[in-house]
DNA sequence: ATTAATGCAAAGTTTTTGCATCCTA
DNA sequence: TAGGATGCAAAAACTTTGCATTAAT
């Protein structure tokens, strides 16, 4: 049976509060904080953990995982050149992705929108 | 002035015939059989190209990335047991995700939409 | 007391990069 | 023939894993 540690209980707080998308390095950073003594190791069991059973979401951005703690229905916004992740909580109002959760291929359990293009700030940045 | 050269043609070509979603290592392996000499750094420094320019879509999956040369609108089923991608041609028809493409976080060049699962044969296999 | 989970460190995987050379325009 | 692109190999970045130890149940 699975244990509850004091490890997985800050991490799972942690993400549950946090407003950004954090990554792996971020967590471990931010959880190092209240339990000096936590491994990197520890922080991908977990966060694997988490991401299988439905508690949190992957967001893999090239080769790197960010991780986000709301698991409500949201889409996000990369941007290509900062790679910052922004949500996009409102989508057109009477779009329905995921009309039905079968489709021929097999059975689908979430699906995930991913907008990408420049933040304004950005935007602002580019000279061309 | 960007040049075109025989790796890309061949890299170009693959990816656009191709009807699997190939990692950058599949992606080398095919191309390294009409050009023996090719290189896994030329095979990233292409693709990351494409991909910047719009010629090709990456795909990240947890670590890995993999790249579609079908670029016209479509979503990605993908199975969280075996990771391998389908696609998926038709969404609901009146769906249009992308209604406008400014938001006021900063301006879309394009979308993705990626469902998670399992696909039949996982289903299939799967004992709980 | 059991045994799941952790910490540590080493190893694995994937991607990037510096530099001399090559080849396109 | 100028300089963008390549090949090679080394390094970087990110993640996973084995094992002895710790701690939750």
């Amino acid at each position: 049976m699975e244990r509850l540690t004091n490890q997985k209980k800050i991490i799972f707080d942690y993400l549950k509060k946090v407003k950004c998308h954090p990554s792996a390095e971020t967590v471990y950073a931010e959880v190092k904080k209240k339990l000096p003594q936590i491994s990197f190791g520890t922080v991908y069991r977990i966060l694997d953990g988490f991401k299988r059973n439905g508690t949190i979401l992957e967001i893999p951005c090239s080769c790197k995982s960010h991780y986000d703690g709301n698991i409500s229905p949201h889409a996000h916004f990369i941007c290509q050149k900062c790679k910052k992740i922004f949500d996009i909580l409102k989508l057109c109002g009477n779009c329905n992705v995921l009309r039905n959760k079968r489709v021929k291929i097999g059975k689908i359990n979430h699906y995930q929108i991913y907008f990408y293009g420049y933040c304004k700030k950005c935007q602002n940045k580019q000279t061309k």
